[in-house]
DNA sequence: AGTGAACTCGAACACTGTACGAGACCCCCG
DNA sequence: CGGGGGTCTCGTACAGTGTTCGAGTTCACT
């Protein structure tokens, strides 16, 4: 499963971003920036992370493929540019309107929602930097949730930073036990065995997998999502007591 | 930054671990196994994810770079190998010695040093399985933990993963920062005036970027890290309440 | 008509993981 | 002593990858 493989290219480069680098002066050719990175999140979407190439981005767009080096300095700034508009699909709640807590509560589902949506993009947080328009956005009404529940100064982006962490932390291993499963057809007792063989000197282990709900995993997810959830609320709302 | 590139290859295998394959015979050669994987940790600590490849693995072992197919079936196989060895460095206090508050706010620690030490790791987290003997070995203590905590049934899994999901939705992105900024040299200034230029339209973002504590972002991070850590664990408390 | 910028892209480079098959070693059995 | 036959090594080859380079094309404007 999960046969995948990364690579940290090591060259020395500086810490640059798409949105940091001064854009190339926009002159609405034919093809464009924008044409580019929807075909590319297209192509995310249909075959994942793996499944995008230059070579076969620019046959896509009928294009050579190096032709593509013109709107884009490279793949990952590409990367960069098809990850912000994932986050153009999360959505905050006015905190104003429906109180802080469910418009985070929103948030976190929205998030999860989006990422399972995109499962590509599951490989890309926390390793790319969010610094697109619309990551920016949903960071600043992140910001104006936190503050409008009361915290103050550091705290709105600790407390920021930790809803976020629990999100993405368990959305990921999810979509990875996804799209394990989803290549071929998922068959419960198979995998139940096979996990069990791995647990064989953890009789804990053992009672857990034979519980029952591990043949529904998809809503075993969503009530753990949801416990998980309630729990960092809660103990964001601690903070705010003291 | 963050020059990192991925692929996931897109062929239709079976759902397989080295863990659940039946081993190959053991027999004890001049090469084995366990060399390989300790020269591979070796390797991805000094070089990271990228700086792995099997032929120059093959070469710091003075074999050719096929050889090792002998004793790995893949390369994904090998860093499911190395990947377990991080999780045998990751510690869990007796919770029966130290209460498990203690002990869960002592595994989480662990955990963060543990893969900040090892930084490849954390792009492996989440996506490939865990079912070595070691990971299994951390996920049996830490049932048993929250088990004596007075969670039952399925909560034991939930708290589980809510804690986990935690430590490494935050430890993830920190390590993407650290290894964009280890490249070369950090400059405060600097990189606050590439991201203040990315968060221009957004002034409470740049209240954000301009707020004391920016220049020192390691004690930020831990402090952060404790705040999170602080929450979650409140808000599992508040779980066993009712 | 000429100039220079905007743009395209084929060829090449240096990598990657890994399948295959030929060969080398060595132990064991006849 | 003469072979198998398993264990193990590894050179070659293949199909990819991202990216550089430089030559070529198109086109608007002077």
């Amino acid at each position: 499963m999960c046969e995948c493989l990364y690579s940290w290219r090591m060259t020395g480069k500086q810490f640059t971003s798409v949105w940091i680098r001064e854009p190339r002066k926009a002159t609405s050719p034919g093809r464009s920036r924008e044409e580019i990175v929807r075909a590319a999140v297209e192509m995310l979407d249909g075959e994942g992370l793996g499944g995008l190439s230059m070579r076969k981005l620019g046959a896509r767009l009928s294009a050579g493929a190096t032709s593509l080096y013109w709107y884009v300095a490279n793949k990952d700034e590409l990367l960069e540019l098809a990850y912000d508009e994932v986050w153009a699909e999360m959505t905050v709640p006015d905190p104003d309107r429906v109180g802080w807590r469910d418009s985070a509560s929103a948030l976190a589902y929205s998030m999860r929602r989006v990422v399972l949506r995109h499962p590509w993009s599951a490989d890309l947080i926390g390793r790319l930097p969010a610094l697109g328009p619309h990551a920016m956005g949903v960071a600043d009404r992140m910001r104006k949730m936190f503050r409008a529940a009361g915290f103050t100064g550091v705290d709105i982006d600790f407390a920021n930073a930790t809803l976020t962490a629990y999100v993405f932390g368990m959305t990921i291993p999810e979509i990875a036990w996804n799209t394990a499963m989803g290549d071929q057809g998922y068959d419960a007792g198979e995998m139940r065995a096979a996990v069990a063989k791995a647990a064989a000197d953890h009789p804990d282990m053992l009672e857990r997998i034979n519980m029952a709900g591990y043949d529904d995993p998809q809503a075993m997810r969503e009530m753990c999502f949801d416990f998980g959830l309630v729990s960092v609320l809660d103990g964001l709302e601690r903070r705010l007591a003291t």
